[in-house]
DNA sequence: ACGCTTGCCGAAACCGGTTTCGCGGAGGAG
DNA sequence: CTCCTCCGCGAAACCGGTTTCGGCAAGCGT
């Protein structure tokens, strides 16, 4: 427990920490020893250390992290700068990645500082900014973009970073990612066996790397099931709903219109229930809908959303700990690695209306 | 801009940092000197003062944060715990919180380190530790509840801190709010300009202070209006969809129903349009329902939510500012500001059906 | 010419830890 | 019994800043 000392001087009653002197005075022994022996040195007696670590526990000594900072140049502190101006971008994604991390580097010791960014400049200066001032020791890039300055800058800079995405051609360089290649293939797939022969894909954002690997699962899917690939059930980007009306309204209209349509985010799916409804179609039965991410809001539509969740907590702590260890000295290129999102089927798919014609 | 110094070692291109000593030597001063000069000591010609600041910016010099706070006892950090097992508490609010926090922050030289817990004892126990190892001078409290128990602690330990809500009856303790009574105030006024007369309050959680602000305001505004306060009317809480649903499905069934209906969250309010679509009521003309919070999703619903939007990011700022001013010195009772959320009204409050009988 | 203030700066201590270096003593080999 | 090794620990340097203290030189009055 926290057990502060009480300083009867002039003020009250302030509350005075117990440094490592104070420890060190109480054992009897000199401060090199009690931060030898905190910090697991192997010439130091093991009962000593012991003796060390009760004392500690008992007078509720938690070494000052600045302090340690400046001889070991580790702040023992992971950076997250937040891009905001695209603000549909995290939402719901938030809360669980951010658990994700600070559980993680918590149980490692360590914490995070977050900052936000408006534009590609304010992310720059932010990152640079919170390593000069060793605020933090590395850096966690999400949402990765085509040609990513951001890299570029940590690269040249030295600075231990991970992605959450991949960059494609990208060496040395250590990330985690979903696979989102792999659930839209198993998407075209379920749709396939389902019966459909016209399946759709509405994207996201075009500079993202993650839309590119979509659109390649997508196109994998295809070809697995021996369809064709027709540029013109691939819709523009969409994040908002009413982007998603738009590019179903699109898709819709054409002279042979999709009976499925994929979406690359939840959030832009929900406005393919506005255009379905406006022409008398039944999601789930009349056309079939299926999204990407998981989102919370998918559960409020009636037929709830079918979709591909990701499991944006345990991809916060695996980012951590990857980034954790290649501070501590590991080798970038084999801290890679990436999970799966797992498919939830629930109201907005099923058979296309009649039986593919072919 | 950061112009780092390239040395040719043993490493090809090791990246090193400029520190202070360096800056001296370049400028042929002591390393005191450029200390004081730097932070506006009075005994330093102003003409020294311009060139060392002139050279710190050629060389790209940043001081190293734990360096400073080593010596001065500030690491220029600003904490915030996220409490993240109520699932819907956070959402759309966070980013904007975040982002309102960091960018008052990084103005003033500051940082955000971000914590998540899951209870209340992980919660107090990631405020000591943030403390402790001194990665937060301050902390802001989120969502502050009845009996506090981390204002108790932070109180004891004599850390700074301000909380996002108000205690009733606490002194001597900074804060900023929204003012909810305020709001649910003009929501009723609004509803009786309308013709409403019996008028419905969906509570959101028991424990948070703000609900008990809310409810107030509601009362008030009854009284204001000379209506009676009727307890039937006041719905349990609701935090979800389906809690709001439930909610709604309770007050309608009423014999003598409510013909609006006010809700402590809009994320529960969503749940109300289930409830009348199933009744066969168009919400809007049958029903009026009212929100708080102004978050995104009410703008998908169908007629779009009316709702008190709450400006979190101005709120985040606000909080940053006046925590940093605290921990400067300033006196936190007089460190308090309020702001009001203002009414967004769109599509989904109207007349009652029928002139009210009596 | 002399003392006295005042302006400006350097030397050194300091913050709270970590890490290097060397030393005293116990134990084993000869 | 002596010498050497190795274990366990203390003294002191160190990290990169900030702050205290004192000193030198110029300016001023007399």
């Amino acid at each position: 427990m926290t057990q502060a000392i009480r300083e009867f001087g002039r003020e009250p009653s302030q509350v005075r920490r117990v440094k490592i002197d104070d420890l060190a005075r109480a054992l009897n022994l000199s401060k090199s020893t009690v931060s030898r022996a905190l910090n697991g040195y192997a010439d130091i007696a093991e009962e000593t250390r012991q003796r060390v670590e009760a004392e500690a526990q008992r007078l509720g000594y938690v070494p000052l992290s600045s302090a340690q900072a400046i001889r070991t140049g580790l702040a023992k502190a992971l950076g997250l700068v937040l891009r905001v101006d695209d603000i549909e971008s995290h939402r719901a994604f938030l809360t669980d990645f951010l658990d994700g991390i600070c559980r993680a580097a918590a149980e490692e010791g360590w914490t995070l500082t977050v900052t936000t960014a408006l534009s590609v400049e304010d992310e720059l200066a932010a990152i640079r900014r919170l390593v000069a001032e060793r605020k933090a020791d590395g850096l966690i890039v999400p949402r990765t973009r085509i040609n990513d300055p951001r890299i570029e800058l940590l690269r040249g800079a030295q600075i231990p970073f991970i992605i959450f995405g991949r960059v494609p051609g990208m060496q040395d360089c250590s990330w985690f990612d979903i696979l989102g290649e792999a659930a839209f293939a198993e998407a075209v797939a379920h749709c396939v066996a389902l019966g459909h022969r016209r399946i759709a894909l509405v994207k996201g954002r075009p500079d993202h790397t993650s839309t590119q690997q979509r659109l390649e699962g997508y196109k994998a899917g295809l070809a697995a099931a021996g369809l064709p690939f027709d540029p013109a059930l691939v819709g523009s980007d969409a994040m908002t709903p009413d982007e998603g009306w738009r590019e179903a309204e699109v898709l819709l209209s054409l002279d042979d219109p999709p009976t499925a349509i994929l979406f690359s985010v939840d959030w832009s799916a929900v406005g393919a229930y506005r255009a379905a409804r406006t022409r008398g179609m039944e999601i789930g039965r009349d056309l079939t809908v299926i999204g990407y991410d998981g989102a919370p809001e998918g559960l409020q539509m009636t037929p709830k959303l079918s979709t591909f969740a990701a499991d944006t907590r345990h991809a916060g702590g695996r980012l951590a700990r990857l980034l954790i260890e290649q501070i501590g000295g590991g080798d970038p290129a084999e801290l890679c690695e990436s999970a799966r999102a797992t498919f939830l089927r629930r109201g907005s798919d099923g058979p296309p209306p009649r039986p593919a014609t072919r």
